[in-house]
DNA sequence: AAAATTATATGACGATTATCATGTATACTG
DNA sequence: CAGTATACATGATAATCGTCATATAATTTT
């Protein structure tokens, strides 16, 4: 019943991954720990060797959701022929983003539910907002630092928005609407 | 322990109201029934001769938290300097509506979490919103029907989004930034 | 005024929750 | 290789949840 220190390790990276996509998915609420780690191929018992609380897992989860994005749109932006800024757009944008959370923006997913929690995973939700920020601000055009700043929350702020609303509607075309309104204008923005 | 039909239609008006207020503040799985009655003024039995469940009352509230904020807002209207669209864009991204969602927009807060709930739910959240989206569009500036509707998407989409980032930061100054960039540049959209 | 109806209170149900205690098998350490 | 440490499994804990059954008191209805 025991695993080496390099599984144990292996299992507690397992576990934050797979909190980090199933917290997305169903908010820090819709999922228990002992769903959690039935997911990661464990049992809830061991849970608290790795974790001081669900609260502590939860903060892990949101910086560690924010290290897939920044990862995974790097990857993308070498295969894609626009520039890393529309194609950033047109992928947050996407039908394919709203339909799956759990791979998406941790903001959108989360942002509602983090407002409310404890102010350890308020903290990390921040960090990890400011890091989003921060690659953002890399691939926006802008004329200079203040403009990019102000063009980078400005468009995450209607990306945000945009993805909350198309995911809550019931109505598919009014929900595709939202998206593609906010993808034509959201390139002229910056 | 019976009150006047007058009396048990007043209750379960106040149970709708104080719930449009508490979900908004702290999520649909937030508060329970039990609490929300109690807030009314009223025990946990009596619910279900109100209402079918839980979910039912959700989609109650969803339009009843419409409600309020159309009506504040045609009062507002009245007693401003501003054009009704600055009145409304200086109005939802102040920090008084960041720092009280329980009075606040609906999709701000409970859009992430009515996206993962039942059909009921999220068809009373859909038309709600489409009331919304309808409210703004007679308000908001645009050359014709057509350009008016995609300012509306786009600007609720931003605003949905400023106030949901704003929320969920720890850092009061990164957060009162996020609204006053959004409302800078927000009067230009339309 | 008597009888029927019903809105609410009390209390309980099973299910689910986060957390913790214990046991055990296995990896580390000497 | 012997002994210790520990990662995980099993199971229990108290609390909370949505929901429902029953009792009761007061309003409607007749």
């Amino acid at each position: 019943m025991r695993v080496s220190r390099e599984q144990a390790a292996e299992n507690r990276e397992k576990i934050i991954t797979i909190a980090a996509q199933l917290f997305r998915e169903k908010g820090f609420d819709g999922i228990g720990v002992a769903d959690l780690m039935k997911a990661a191929g464990l049992t809830h018992g061991g849970f608290y060797g790795h974790f001081d609380s669900k609260e502590d897992l939860m903060a892990q989860a949101c910086e560690r959701a924010v290290d897939e994005l920044l990862q995974a749109g790097e990857a993308r932006r070498k295969e894609s022929n626009d520039t890393p800024y529309i194609a950033f757009l047109k992928n947050y944008l996407s039908i394919c983003h709203r339909d799956h959370p759990g791979a998406g923006c941790l903001m959108a997913a989360l942002g509602a539910e983090a407002a409310r929690q404890n102010p350890t995973v308020r903290s990390a939700f921040t960090q990890s907002a400011k890091r989003l920020v921060a690659a953002l601000m890399e691939i926006i055009p802008a004329s200079n630092k203040k403009k990019a700043r102000e063009n980078t929350l400005l468009t995450l702020a209607m990306l945000v928005g945009a993805q909350t609303i198309a995911r809550a509607l019931d109505d598919e075309e009014a929900s595709q609407e939202v998206l593609a309104v906010v993808l034509k204008r959201a390139k002229d923005i910056a």
